[in-house]
DNA sequence: TTCCATTAGTAATACGTATAATTAAAAGAG
DNA sequence: CTCTTTTAATTATACGTATTACTAATGGAA
């Protein structure tokens, strides 16, 4: 009989690191097969074991420090316990609220709230479809700019529903793929009513080329037709203040015929905007007033003129959705869309 | 022989998801064995199988939609190409700051980065580090208030390497745990001499009860005595824009005699300050001048003038930290701990 | 005594992958 | 023609867990 010392397997060469404790190795100290000490750590009630054995296996456990494999786990159980939010900007304010929101609902639940940035580009985005085919979370919330349907299905195909962050009412499917929404068109158009009715007359809008502009257009320039008014969109490339500040300051060459007021698609651009049009020497609301979407948290500190869109909440129900589709069958039914409601955030900036 | 059609298992009840495919079924595509295609699929050169074969293999795995199985994978390798950032709160825009500076130096390497979110509770960071302990990251950033080495070091010593982000120098320790960090007592001295050389007199301090504040009141109240003044703390529970705001109405309810500056231990202290003086009617500088710490984007547009310390670099020494403890050989080394310069940003406020 | 039920477990297997150990066949050396 | 080497693979195993199917021992009923 070779020495009984507690050393397992440390190498020559002064390794001071545990190797970590397994079910097998308590069951080797508890005198049980590995499969007695999984049952009793796993089941509340265990008819098979008495009562003495199941207390020294969780005594051992407790001893020892067990704690499970997640990996091994995640193997055996088909079941990741976790669930993705595919974002196009972590630094965009508005994702981590959105974030926020799945892991108030997920954590309770036991689930892990992973996240994927896809820099709201398509190969970013087809980089998290692949990511997700390795089966790394058991549903996903998601904000995709350029992938449809089609593409998306793959994933639904291998039974992980997905939630789409979208900006109206989509029809539904017959694959497990649900959508959250505020009516965004409509919210759009509620925010350019405002700005006419506080007088403004040229109203312009900046765009950005992806992603929600198309609804957030949709609304600002019915509006505007119906008030005889004429719509003047610039879009550049993408959600930031570095674009909001440029397409400003393209709107400011003009001279004299200038908007009087300036409706961004996100909050985002109305910063950035807000910035050029202050280091141009104008004055917000007096010589340009500025709107904005989303109603990020420094919006309010701002002062920005918003629509506010309940990100934590979209977040939440669109957890709460995926949860659903998690439960045993939940995948069966077909597709819903899912509205809450948006609101104007009326503040200094316009 | 069975019908040997193309649908393995669906069950009757109207199944429409195609179950994942596995390196056996192409195996069994391709008419070789599984460990062939593992071989093929992982490794550039494979001296044992011909051109023809791995042709087939490759062919068969991108017709059939492989993905590798990320939980198999990590089980087997014992690596979950992971690493885990630790925060007290994510509502705090200086932490996904330092997160996508992990990610900027994790994502090229092939690493994951997962959030662990604290609440700056003890019990949170406990959570953490038993969440850890499941074998779910291969390296922790974290930021611990309340945990000190002893309890990290059941982290480490499953050789799982550590960085924190530390408050200032920390002499190295036997285990993998290194640190990054700003030196935060001397950046608060110099935003307090700052603020006398402004000519302040009376100047207050806002702190948290946790975490940097310790150190950074330490450098407040050296340089205040040194100027001959007196130091007059006011601590509130936690980092955010209520504890600043409470923190604020109380030093305004002294009425005459109350300080001229007030300098916050952090940025959402010092966003809440401003809201209350504001809200009091006072005018900021003015009336009262405040500073902060951390330099989140909201601080340069609010005209905050703070003290800048490099979040994203940070983050990413940080992650350049724990991919050397990866490689081969890493975790025997001793601690580190490395500094990064900060910067005291002058803007409106102060 | 024989049979069955209960008690208290254990052995075996599977999840998908990576890799070490082994082998069968073909090619070349002598 | 035999022996060795190379080629082209295969088989077996392990990672840690969960679960199904099985078994050995005991106690009581008929």
């Amino acid at each position: 009989m070779r020495s009984s010392t507690q050393t397992p397997r440390s190498g020559g060469g002064g390794e001071r690191f545990n190797p970590r404790t397994t079910q097998k190795d308590i069951a080797l100290a508890a005198g049980v097969s590995q499969a007695a000490v999984s049952l009793v750590l796993n089941k509340s009630e265990t008819p098979s074991v008495p009562d003495a054995t199941r207390a020294r296996i969780l005594k051992f456990a407790g001893e020892m420090g067990y704690q499970p494999h997640h990996p091994a786990r995640m193997l055996r159980r088909a079941r990741t316990m976790a669930l993705a939010c595919v974002v196009p900007d972590i630094t965009n304010p508005f994702y981590p609220g959105l974030v926020r929101g799945v892991q108030s609902v997920a954590a309770p639940a036991g689930y892990d709230v992973l996240m994927f940035d896809t820099d709201g580009r398509e190969e970013g985005e087809a980089r998290a479809v692949s990511w997700l085919l390795q089966g790394r979370a058991d549903g996903v919330v998601g904000t995709f700019f350029h992938l449809r349907v089609p593409q998306l299905s793959t994933l639904a195909g291998q039974s992980v529903p997905i939630v789409r962050l979208e900006s109206r009412y989509k029809a539904a499917g017959d694959l497990p793929i649900d959508s959250v929404y505020i009516d965004n068109a409509e919210a759009s158009a509620a925010m350019t009513r405002y700005l006419i009715e506080r007088g403004h007359r040229r109203i312009a809008m900046i765009l950005a080329e992806v992603g929600p502009s198309r609804q957030r257009a949709l609304g600002y320039a019915a509006v505007m037709r119906a008030a005889g008014l004429v719509p003047d969109v610039v879009t550049d490339s993408r959600y930031s203040e570095e674009s909001g500040a440029r397409a400003m300051s393209e709107i400011l060459a003009r001279g004299r015929d200038r908007p009087t007021a300036v409706f961004c698609a996100n909050d985002m651009l109305a910063i950035g905007a807000m910035v050029s049009a202050r280091s141009a020497g104008l004055s917000v609301p007096d010589d340009i007033a500025i709107a904005g979407f989303d109603d990020i948290p420094a919006a309010k500190l701002l002062g920005l003129t918003t629509v506010r869109q309940p990100e934590f909440d979209l977040g939440a129900l669109a957890a709460r959705t995926l949860l659903e589709r998690l439960q045993p069958g939940g995948l069966n039914s077909r597709g819903q869309s899912r509205e809450l409601k948006f609101e104007v955030m009326t503040r200094s900036s316009a």
